[in-house]
DNA sequence: ACTGATTTGTGCGTATGTATC
DNA sequence: TGATACATACGCACAAATCAG
């Protein structure tokens, strides 16, 4: 640090975090070192690391949490739930990069929740989906996407195929498939859950059950999403 | 229990847990004994008793969190999220008591947040209002709720004479305001805030951030609920 | 980050009553 | 009557998750 120049050293320090973040020396949701480690690395006063820290919050770039620590503001995304609710659509809005991965395919029986959302009978045959959804490379949500067999016999091919649910459907005649209804709830994630998300035990997750009709109003989709609750932030717009 | 009636045991047992549960003995949210603690009162195998805590989970009456045991099911309650969102509405079409209790009237200096949802200047003058909504005597949200006193000046004094939100916004002529976005997303509570809600400080709660206009699509109200997430699901129709 | 105590989950083996053929 | 299958109940041991310190 250069305590001469007309530059305060504040101003100084606040910049060079900020070109650390930049640079991804340190990425989204980090934690910084605690002000007295970042006072002692810098050689000035935590005072002065309180003003550079309390720049870089106006600018949006880092959050303080108090007793927790100071971190980079992590991605946030804004998912819209509407009719037409689509991932990659929403994502691609925001200027950030969607991907979707399949983790797995299976066939399970229909349990009670399953089936009343698709209005099949319990213990019929469904096929379950697993995606991850990430964003610029983060995890994002784990999504379950639940399909009833009797209609789709030959999903797991034409998945395989068109690579995506949205054109799978395209290909069964839906797509023009809507949203029907969102339950949104909250609660702390299973072991699995948070190293798929690569987040902390403690840090809740948003659970959404979301029902897709096709155009006759017959449900086609049954899905269970669980975000990243420090990630997304879920928007209604009525 | 009677070890000889054509009836198991495991039935009998879990016929007993549900009438506590219908008596008001085990009230909602409680925990149950540990499941030892259960076979030794009742002087029968732990399986037995966990055959009778299954098919009470099966009915919908218990839950049960592996390392943290077994709980009469919690009031969910659906709050449905859409142009003409009333608290007291939703809650009473679901045949449960609202009731909505004032924590505090102030004025304070708006934020950017503040500011830019109300659409004023910051550092303006507000006036915050702060909530308690209870369904049957339980806590169910925090709701700070902003407005502009430059548009509501003597807004303290129609509240309190009014004694609700909504009839107070209908005297000033706005009882047809409508949500018009809703942002939604999950953390861990505060310390005062689990102590109001009286929840878990590891339960998340779920925050929504809100704003409601006028007939002439102006911001009128931003709101901020914090809901305990064990006790609310979110219902978006679209 | 680790520890120990608590609590539910799971699997094994055994025994007995009850219904059916 | 006997054979078989199934539901019920008990005992023991260990795995896995939670929680407080």
């Amino acid at each position: 640090m250069d305590r001469v120049a007309g530059l305060a050293l504040w101003r100084q320090i606040a910049d060079q975090i900020k070109g650390d973040i930049s640079k991804d020396i340190l990425r989204p949701g980090c934690k910084l070192p605690t002000e007295i480690l970042l006072a002692q690395q810098f050689k000035v006063n935590r005072h002065t690391i309180r003003r550079s820290i309390a720049e870089l919050v106006e600018e949006g770039l880092l959050k303080v949490e108090q007793g927790r620590g100071t971190f980079v503001v992590d991605y946030l995304v804004d998912y819209q739930l509407g009719r037409r609710t689509r991932f990659t659509e929403t994502v691609l809005k925001q200027n950030k990069n969607p991907i979707a991965k399949t983790l797995s395919i299976t066939t399970i029986s229909a349990d009670r929740d399953i089936a009343g959302s698709l209005k099949i009978d319990e213990k019929t045959d469904v096929f379950c989906l697993e995606t991850i959804r990430e964003i610029d490379n983060r995890p994002l949500a784990i999504g379950s996407h639940y399909f009833p067999k009797q209609r789709f016999p030959d999903l797991i091919e034409v998945f395989k195929a068109e690579g995506s649910i949205s054109n799978m459907l395209s290909k069964f005649g839906c797509g023009d498939y809507e949203r029907q209804t969102t339950k949104i709830t909250a609660r702390p994630p299973t072991k699995r859950e948070a190293s798929i998300l690569l987040q902390a035990r403690n840090r809740p997750i948003l659970v959404t059950e979301s029902i897709n009709i096709d155009k006759d109003k017959q449900p086609i989709e049954y899905g269970v999403a669980r975000f990243s609750a420090d990630r997304v932030q879920l928007v209604v717009e009525t």
